[in-house]
DNA sequence: AATATTTTTTAGATTAATCTAAAAATAGTA
DNA sequence: TACTATTTTTAGATTAATCTAAAAAATATT
């Protein structure tokens, strides 16, 4: 059987990260809807993961789809790919963050393993990626570390932004603006009740109001 | 109508360098031995590129192609693109000039212009490629060098190796163990007729016997 | 539990890119 | 020039990846 195609590659991807979000097996219709097809076309491509030698999908009829140990491997391997040319994109080619999700996106594709390889030396075997998430190394093992939402940071204690949870271009331009950026260091000083804004101390210096979606979205880890 | 596909690229590609080693509309038959297809394949993908907005190629049943303008435009950037991303692996990634063909080959297709433009960049805007060949610039011109093949090299006259013809990786390869890299130094002592070799002085130091097929698929500037 | 709603699968069609085999056109040669 | 050989095109088939519409299964609601 073949060379992994990048329809294939895709669809393991969506399922990766729906059964890690949910811990539940994938549906066609959430993978669809990540893929921007129909179920009916995901039912199919299952279908075909499966026949794959090994097998890179468990499916039952009607009950969802869960990535086997090869079909994890390669999604983790393309999520290592992803994260490794956003880094390339932000670090070396001077690109800013929201700008880079698409044009990693036909970069993960790229076959070559010597490749991947020598670009993470390139870049110092980097651990996390320009929206702090983390980037998985050779073997496919993320590296962990004990972050909070900036909502669940209590009053006065100091932290820095290590990533966000929301990675779309508007939110991150917006995060731009405030200067909110990876490495800020933020002390929440009063939570104000009456509308759900957070009144933030920002590098010592500067004070900043923020909603609560924003907090709700961003990552930051106590010092 | 889409996006251009990668198969229609290549098509493109294939025809444009037909047409420039040769002055003459491409051949069906030449165009499948580049893409490992079959005449009838071709046939078929050049009835797609003629009927694109704008049209990609000109062409006349049984009298071969040629691209048109747009056609041109795109086959250029594309070896822009091939050639930018070669040197990217052999200056910032420590690949050396045979492993590089097979990744540019897939990397060529990548399509966002901010990247290929903050590549350029980054890398300094080379004229060259790793093998010597020229890189279009971003309008799709060609930096012109006078350089000649080793075999026209007059006898004694000093020379620096631009260039390649043949860029296979066994001749690269080769070439790495003769110490003749872009850059060397390069003098004809002797062109013994006996058996068509060549005794040449490399940088000034040791003394070399090349065949004539090396000498032919070598290109140098005269000093 | 019976029915209605939603989700998933099946069936059948479409398009891009390829193939083989046969027909048509061009080129080469006696 | 007429015949032969080669090249190109046409015709028809195949596979991957998608679609729509309908059928079947699972889930939710009275």
């Amino acid at each position: 059987m073949n060379p992994i195609s990048k329809a294939e590659e895709n669809h393991l991807k969506a399922i990766f990260t729906l059964c890690e979000e949910s811990d539940k097996p994938a549906s066609t219709n959430a993978i669809a809807k990540i893929m921007k097809t129909k179920a009916a076309s995901v039912t199919a491509m299952i279908i075909r993961l499966s026949g794959k030698e090994p097998s890179l999908v468990n499916h039952q009829k009607h009950k969802g789809v869960r990535l086997t140990k090869a079909g994890k491997k390669l999604a983790t391997n393309l999520i290592r790919k992803h994260r490794l040319w956003e880094t390339f994109l932000v670090e070396k080619l001077n690109f800013s963050w929201d700008e880079v999700h698409d044009i990693a996106e036909e970069l993960e594709h790229i076959k070559a393993e010597k490749l991947i390889d020598r670009l993470d030396e390139f870049l110092g075997r980097p651990k996390f990626d320009p929206h702090g998430d983390p980037i998985p190394d050779a073997e496919g093992n993320f590296t962990y570390r004990k972050q909070i939402l900036l909502t669940e940071l209590v009053k006065n204690q100091a932290a820095v932004v290590v990533g966000v949870l929301d990675d779309s271009p508007s939110f991150l331009q917006y995060l731009n603006k405030l200067n909110l950026v990876l490495g800020a260091k933020v002390q929440v000083l009063e939570r104000v009740d009456y509308d759900g804004s957070n009144r933030i101390l920002l590098n010592d210096q500067q004070e900043q109001i923020l909603t609560n979606k924003v907090c709700q979205n961003l990552y930051v880890k106590t010092l």
